[in-house]
DNA sequence: GGTGGCAATTTGAACGATCAAATCGCCACG
DNA sequence: CGTGGCGATTTGATCGTTCAAATTGCCACC
């Protein structure tokens, strides 16, 4: 009776075909115990035998819920392909939990509230995953009154005491373990190129560099550098303490970026080989561009995604958990 | 007496507040034509008041459309961030025509087409853009004996002849104009570097390449270098060219992976210039991140997203519109 | 003043699934 | 042999929207 076309299997068909009722099958599918064997087999048949697949619409329409988790992809600036790289960890983890991704590019800026207010009272998702958190982002406080379900990659900098849920990586320990690395190949003044102060994450990875090289009592005066991400202006920054008396023969950096930037004033020796010897945050595609191969700072992007998605479908779920913080630990990928 | 929190407004919640029937409601919102003016601002009132959105769910049962985009997201190799540029343009002009984009990673690649078909079975999406159509790809035939809709970006290499709908970018041309480029600044031995013979795309850029050269009547003979996409295999392939007696003196590439190998191998002179003049192909951030800078050639990637978009929805639409093919025009950015 | 026509609005049904409650068949037990 | 209980299955209602058809109110016209 229902339609025969490709789309157009419904549960009544299947029921009708396996001759049961409609709720049988529904059984079959999402509470097998209330159901006898041999009736579950005989339904099972029919939906393999019709190609039944459940209408989404449906399902959403009657459960209140849609499955897509929402994020905002704004227009891509620097050199990191890390949203791509982030991206697919984030889908595949969604995937595992019965999840789909939802992308969304609000076209102004101020209309980017609204935009994430329509997305929830449409149904059209069920939360989000905020992956560009700035320091006092006001978007937290905002989904908090409305009751949005949300989770951060990255720590809600300035507001770290708020109900908020997040995920991040552990830069200062990175940063950390990268002067350490350093140190044991027999850097003794180890400099710092990174961004300026006020960025949450930014302010972190030095912090990491001051904790390590003054655990080894190290100097630090004159070693460190900051400026905006971009390659010129990094080597150019970095050009300014290589340029003092006592130079550095080592850098940690606070993204390839300005990595690529410390690389790039250091030069080449007569063998070919790196006059310094750089350490970059992200482990991004120009870690391994330029040559030779710069170590890097990797961030466990699957595991951050996996954590994020789990933390978002349970509040997502209604269980009214509180807020939780995970951090994870980021890894030296290193090279030559 | 309908739910009161925040996801909870309904149509008839909006009716009942300005004293009118839900089917007068939806006119005002979808054919407001039919409602007289003043009706029409009092319910428009009553909907502003109540916040109410429409349910995302309830129209797409109804309606039998999700106003979904499905795209195919692959774990990332290569040094490009190609998908991310893309990414945001597609879900930008997907948003323009009231349409989000909705994302997945199969786990498995035989299980790739049955994720496809679970999705259009459950309309979960109306249909997929392919943006990583490979010679002779099959899922082009597999979907169109299913009535599934898509468009590719990027011709559908070995089966040009079938009915399939894409928006591609000249290749050739965009090389040609490179190989003017440089011909205009004086080069008059110029090679190419590129992937080897299989690729649609690739052999079409070489192609570009010859035909510039022998249009100018410049001789090619050992000019030319495949290799995979990578920068050392590249910078390999291009010191092999430039080991002959007679060198290039410049490189058009197919990638700029390519075109970064290319550079690495010409090095630079004793000012810092580099040797060999070279342009790569997809203006990605490895174009700026080398220094300095290097030309290439941009794919109008902006409007490949709208005109993909604006082919998807007509052909989702049920407009059974003819196959169609759009070819756009890369541009050449020239830098230093 | 009855009727036809038309614009504005309302009512009923449907989209396809799931939840809650009702019903059925069967067996055991007093 | 009637009844209680229980597992298996079915029926009715609902989620929130839109389409199609029915209804209402009003004016013009004969």
């Amino acid at each position: 009776m229902s339609g025969r076309d490709a789309n157009g299997v419904t549960i009544s068909d299947v029921a009708a075909a396996a001759g049961v009722s409609r709720q049988t099958v529904s059984n079959v599918l999402n509470a097998p115990a209330r159901v006898a064997p041999q009736t579950a087999a005989r339904v099972r048949r029919a939906i393999e035998e019709l190609g039944y697949r459940p209408n989404r619409a449906a399902q959403n329409l009657r459960e209140r819920a849609s499955r897509c988790i929402g994020l905002k992809i704004a227009a891509p600036i620097g050199v990191s392909n890390f949203l791509d790289r982030f991206l697919y960890s984030l889908t595949a983890a969604a995937g595992a939990a019965g999840y789909h991704l939802l992308l969304f590019a609000p076209t102004a800026v101020d209309e980017e509230l609204a935009v994430y207010e329509d997305l929830i009272r449409t149904g059209t998702v069920d939360g989000f995953v905020l992956a560009d958190v700035s320091a006092r982002d006001r978007r937290l406080p905002w989904f908090a009154e409305r009751d949005i379900p949300f989770v951060c990659f990255g720590r809600p900098w300035g507001q770290e005491d708020g109900p908020y849920t997040w995920v991040d990586v552990d830069g200062a320990y990175g940063i950390d373990q990268a002067v350490e690395h350093l140190i044991a190949r027999g850097h003794q003044r180890v400099a710092y190129l990174g961004w300026p102060e006020g960025t949450g994450f930014g302010d972190e990875r030095r912090k990491g560099w001051l904790r390590a090289m003054g655990r080894h009592g190290l100097d630090t005066d004159g070693l460190i550098g900051v400026c905006a991400e971009g390659v010129a202006v990094a080597a150019e920054a970095a050009e300014r303490i290589l340029a003092q008396p006592a130079p550095p023969t080592a850098f940690v950096c606070g993204s390839d970026t300005h990595a690529v930037g410390a690389r790039l004033a250091g030069g080449l020796d007569a063998n070919g080989r790196p006059r310094v010897e750089v350490v970059g945050f992200d482990d991004s595609p120009a870690a391994t561009l330029i040559s030779p191969r710069m170590s890097s700072i990797r961030q466990p992007l699957d595991e951050v995604a996996r954590r994020v998605v789990g933390l978002l479908t349970t509040r997502v779920q209604g269980s009214d958990s509180p807020p939780e913080g995970v951090m994870l630990r980021p890894e030296l990928v290193a090279r030559e």
